[in-house]
DNA sequence: TGTTTTTGCTTAAACGTTTTCTCCAATTAT
DNA sequence: ATAATTGGAGAAAACGTTTAAGCAAAAACA
């Protein structure tokens, strides 16, 4: 391992001309820099990280806060994707992600905070966490440059899935193939789940549609048992929905299950409508529809931000950056405006 | 940020006695530990890991090497669930966990290995690459401990999902269920692919099946159009299969959307068998047969062998661990069994 | 010509550890 | 009583950087 020191020995300099020379301070020739940059790259030169960290401060190492809630974590497709796209666009920009520590039962345990200053990130992305926790909290209140995902904190760079316009967009879609009957199964409380669901609202209420308060039923994100159950209730109603809207692709799975144990078919007797475009809703029969989002924008923005951030501290420092998805038309909601229109027609003759 | 300097003031000692004291060295009086240990407690104090790191060459630092191969990575359910599994097991350890740095396009091109050196990694797990790749290679001699998931390299420790006896078991349910027409789709060449055709013709053999040469085919792992293709071939043969077994779960996905597209209906026409055991598998209807990898046992015994390299360099270093699998029994599979006989039967009257 | 400014480089301290070596005092052995 | 041993502590160097301060020579200015 080449150090300045052999550099400066081989090509008859001090230390820290060399040192200067590599980072290109103003205050060696340039004779000399291109010199040393040369014996530099002969030798397979590459400063060390940890004395120069030691020294700057700078680590080149971004933080990935990620908590395994209930099993999930990288196993969450969802945040798989988006933490991908953010892990190559940081890569790109030469830093490197690392996890941030969240084990609690170690010996000496640390907060989160503790165990980024100890690991000397330069900056941390929050995704996937219950927001609640106070060490979150401690951690976000910090100097560390932080960028949140899908979350909103007072004065901090967030990065956020465009819900309101998802199931805007969603709902609209669905309106539009003429369902009239619409019933949502909303996720477990979070800021998501309450813009979600607020957008539910005022766009039924744009459309001029009615929802009846029974056709409004939670399940946790994800709980595929939890959904089936939830759809059996809707089934057993006397006037049933004729469309479901579910929290997610994987609880609309448990959907379909229990209406196809019913006998029923999709989308002849029931349409079925998920939550974030997951790889395999493309590619189970019937396709789901859905509303895929956009991961690959939202982990790239995450990065941009959040290196902004860590390079140049005069960034303003909140900031919030929508992405939109994009409604997935798949095979699991049927066309129905011909009826409606019937129905409507025999009642108003 | 307290350093061993504060608390050696506090303290009325030197700052070797500090480092001394708190890492627990022989020639320091037990009364003085104790006051030293209360005190830094006391202060919040943790040590800073670059000067440690740069003085004594242990980053607590643990890389995972993860290439994106064709936009999978994180995304590549069967990986993410393993590497799920090994962040768990090497965070209990007070180890942290970064990617190696993959990106080939930075200005400075640092290769796998001069990267590892850089971040300064303890370790590095290695899985889901190219391994003809000479800079894997290159990695993989070096003097950083290593261990390989599903590949096995000479004098290096590696932890295997047995497909051998994945297959093994795979097959022979199959044909305990009644089947003896079973076309195989494969993946595309690899170590894995080799061990698990080779044990798919010596299980055939032990258990008498013949299996034409046409029930063989190739397509690339999760190349869920390739599946679908090359299932339309077998479909279309004079003598069909009864039953299709495809590299992994989305193949098989791939496999029954063209199967019913066709209007043959799963498993009353056809079986379709599966392997990975993604989570969705057992969430879709019918739910999947597949060969479930044991994904938690893969990741903790890979994290283990790796810091038990780290830890104690007179280990062992070549070792294979073999973790095997479980059929899962899904409803994409119809017995047969009943039916076959009754042919048999008419042929031997 | 003498003074100031600029240019280009070096010296040395600092970052926070670990560790070897040295030292001293107290204990034990001779 | 003296020598040898031991236990407990500190001094100082080292790891490989960065950077403030210093300094000589050259260039610019008067």
């Amino acid at each position: 391992m080449a150090s300045l020191k052999d550099i400066a020995r081989e090509c008859h300099v001090s230390v820290a001309t060399v040192s200067k020379a590599l980072n290109n301070h103003s205050d060696i020739s340039e004779e000399r820099k291109a010199m040393i940059r040369h014996k530099a790259e002969e030798m397979g030169y590459h400063p060390n990280l940890f004395a120069r960290t030691l020294k700057t401060k700078r680590s080149y190492n971004i933080g990935v806060l990620f908590t395994d809630e209930a099993n999930n974590g990288l196993t969450h497709d969802y945040f798989a994707a988006v933490l991908d796209s953010f892990k190559i666009a940081v890569e790109q920009k030469d830093y490197d992600l690392t996890f941030l520590n969240c084990n609690q039962a170690r010996k000496h345990h640390m907060s989160y905070l503790e165990r980024a200053r100890y690991r000397g990130f330069d900056g941390v992305v929050i995704a996937c966490v219950d927001f609640t926790d106070p060490e979150i909290l401690e951690l976000v209140q910090s100097d560390i440059p932080i960028v949140t995902v899908d979350y909103v904190f007072n004065d901090r760079m967030a990065v956020m899935s465009d819900n309101v316009r998802g199931i805007e967009d969603l709902l609209s879609y669905i309106y539009q193939m003429g369902h009239r009957k619409i019933a949502y199964i909303h996720g477990a409380d979070s800021h998501v789940t309450r813009s979600r669901l607020s957008s539910f609202f005022r766009t039924a209420e744009k459309l001029g549609l009615e929802i009846p308060d029974e056709y409004i039923l939670e399940s946790e994100y994800r709980d595929v048992e939890g959904a089936a159950e939830a759809t059996v209730k809707l089934l057993d109603m006397q006037e049933p929905p004729t469309c479901i809207m579910y929290p997610d692709d994987l609880s609309a799975f448990g959907g379909i299950n229990v209406i196809r144990k019913r006998g029923m078919s999709i989308p002849e007797d029931i349409s079925v409508v998920g939550y974030d475009g997951i790889r395999l809703a493309r590619h189970v029969v019937p396709m789901l529809t859905t509303l895929k989002q956009d991961t690959l924008h939202l982990g790239r923005y995450a990065a941009e931000k959040l290196i902004d951030l860590i390079e140049n501290p005069r960034t303003a420092v909140r900031e919030i950056t929508n992405v939109k998805g994009t409604v997935f038309e798949g095979q699991t909601i049927r066309k129905m405006f011909e009826e409606n229109r019937r129905e409507e027609d025999d009642r108003n003759p």
